[in-house]
DNA sequence: ATGGTAGGTATCCTA
């Protein structure tokens, strides 16, 4: 069977009802996996989700800040949290799809703006939810998991990933030490980047543009941030990838856009 | 070198 999974920062649900809609409209995906929902459950905006076709759901959020969710129209089973650095952030949430595929919903800590981890803890959370992260899936480490591991991850790792890698070296998001970082977490557990086993490494891809530029397409000043990766059990069931650019200049846009894998399962 | 916009909460923090 054909599995699809959008990933997509939607930076505060409940302003999003127009763009969501688009998703279904456009892109229908079995699985939706948001961060920054930025609202806690009770207030959560199910009925929209239910009305949207999503029956089964998780959502993990808190007041004012991060908040993951994942919508499905396939059951969800064992869903659960994972608290990381000592924090009570609603950063992670892990379900269970169809076939014992084990889901992953990470919203990483953007880290500030100082990419320096003893003047800045911000970036020092950052790095340390990197580690943890790291060790949790390399002590966890089964060749058989089939496992998808997606969200904001808040790193643009390759020069391609970034609008210009020489002037974003010392730009958190793209420094080499949160490079090296994430190189960890993916080796951790041998995980896939899936949306770079379709679209080549040496094509120019990004899936967030700041509102602060003018004329996001025209300067075109984007970072691919929000990631798909999927363990060596699961990659052989990758068919395709696809990063919905044009969604960035819909009515009332998110500054992410969303991601979408298909999977043969 | 700087500031630019958006969102949430309550007058400032985060991205």
């Amino acid at each position: 069977m054909r599995l699809s999974i959008t990933t997509w920062n939607a930076n505060s649900v409940r302003l999003r009802e127009p763009p969501l809609r688009r998703i279904v409209a456009e892109i229908d995906p079995d699985v939706l996996c948001l961060q920054e929902t930025k609202v806690e459950d009770g207030k959560f905006p199910h009925g929209l989700v239910t009305e949207l076709g999503f029956e089964h759901r998780f959502v993990h959020g808190q007041k004012g800040y991060h908040g993951v969710a994942v919508f499905s129209k396939l059951p969800l089973a064992n869903c659960r949290t994972h608290k990381w650095c000592g924090i009570e952030d609603s950063r992670h949430a892990v379900c269970e799809l169809a076939g014992g595929i084990e889901l992953h919903n990470l919203y990483i800590p953007a880290g500030g703006d100082v990419p320096d981890p003893d003047e800045n803890p911000k970036f020092r959370h950052k790095l340390q939810m990197l580690d943890e992260l790291s060790d949790w899936f390399a002590d966890n480490r089964d060749d058989r998991r089939r496992a998808v591991l997606l969200g904001d991850l808040n790193i643009a790792p390759l020069e391609t990933d970034v609008w210009s890698h020489k002037q974003l070296l010392s730009v958190v998001s793209h420094t080499p030490v949160e490079v090296e970082r994430l190189g960890r977490l993916q080796a951790s557990h041998g995980w896939v980047d899936a949306v770079r086993e379709i679209i080549p490494p040496e094509q120019k891809l990004f899936s967030w543009w700041s509102y602060r530029n003018r004329d996001w397409n025209a300067s075109d000043r984007g970072r691919r941030l929000d990631h798909i990766w999927l363990t060596p059990a699961l990659a052989p069931a990758l068919r395709d990838a696809a990063v919905k650019r044009e969604a960035r200049g819909w009515e009332q846009p998110s500054d992410h856009v969303p991601v979408t894998v298909e999977l043969e399962i």
